[in-house]
DNA sequence: ACCTGAACACCGTTCAAGT
DNA sequence: ACCTGAACACCGTTCAAGT
């Protein structure tokens, strides 16, 4: 977890986590079964750290949490939208999870498939706003006018004028991405809520 | 693009390309400038497969049809979602792509800003619902029942309660992915119309 | 019980040498 | 103008050999 911070999740290979262990690589294999099994414990140690002790909140305001919850995740390991949802949902942690979400929306009075649709699309909102990150070159952490104001560069003259206009908009004030996370989490748990009277 | 439809993007490598092509993968450099070259085109040929010729189409009626079509091309390139929104989207068949987007957003009336906001969010959405594909061993096209029912194997007795009322509820009757697409992008769509009015 | 060296089958990329 | 062979610095994984 530390190397895949550090470095970047493309950089966790066995060979460069045994140099940091003072290991040979092949000796990762006395310890685990594979990469797969490495990959699967960091999911896991992810997964985990979202929080998901939701029990006497309302259901909105769980899901609020949980979405809040894995952002902060997202924050400190920001290889782990990419790794959670594009790996085996199998294992113990990855049940426990979807248990309690699907728990929170049942005992709401959300019916067994109505939970299940209101489960993907949130989860399906929440990992994917995550990866709509532009890869800042950067870095994270910016405001995003640098990026903005690349883009605006990029832009031929006269060509794709609402796209440079937004380009401008943000190279002069930054753009507020948890709010524009908010907003738009604010809406769907609206919806939802509005489905539930039917 | 036909070796990543019929052997997964993972098998896009220099040398692969190379034997298909009956050449070496040096020889690819002739060619293009690299792997990040041969990614960039990729998914510009996937981008320009998501129609955006949204003109005098009111921007629900649009921003569905352009979230349909993007569903459309998923079908055909599973690679498609994780590669556009992995990459640089600083290329002119992005700008070209962002632009209408915002287009259609700025004249039915959003502000520059609000107009950022509902792409993000609705781009989060309709990328992050492929995504949350779980990764069907059996591969894709199927209704979901054989993926439940190795789920509900999977539950040890008597844990996940929740977790196993739905994968028992989806082990006889199919999950239709395509209408839980629908339904959470209704709720988006709805809530960003009565954004719209403030 | 754990580590190592060596090997195998892979990667992307460069570059001098060929035609 | 394009292709090749050989090399370099990487991957994950196996396995006999060491302690």
């Amino acid at each position: 977890m530390e190397l895949a911070d550090e470095a970047g999740i493309e950089s966790v290979t066995m060979r460069e986590l045994g140099r940091r262990l003072g290991v040979k690589a092949a000796s990762l294999y006395n310890h685990i079964a594979g990469k797969d099994d490495l990959l699967d414990g960091l999911m896991n140690l992810a997964l985990s750290g979202i929080d998901i002790a939701l029990d006497g909140l309302d259901w909105k305001d769980a899901m609020r949490r949980r979405a809040v919850s894995a952002r902060e995740v997202f924050a400190r390991h920001p290889w782990a939208a990419g790794l959670i949802d594009s790996r085996d949902r199998r294992g113990r942690e990855s049940l426990a999870y979807v248990d309690r979400v699907l728990g929170v929306l049942i005992r709401a009075g959300f019916s067994t498939a109505d939970a299940a649709n209101a489960f993907l699309v949130l989860d399906s909102y929440i990992y994917g706003f995550e990866r709509q990150r532009p890869a800042a070159p950067e870095g994270n952490g910016t405001d995003g006018t640098g990026e903005a104001r690349e883009i605006l560069a990029a832009i031929p003259e006269g060509e794709y004028p609402f796209a440079a206009r937004v380009a401008a908009e943000f190279s002069g004030k930054p753009f507020d991405r948890e709010a524009a996370f908010e907003f738009g989490l604010g809406l769907i748990l609206d919806g939802l809520e509005r489905s539930l009277g039917h």
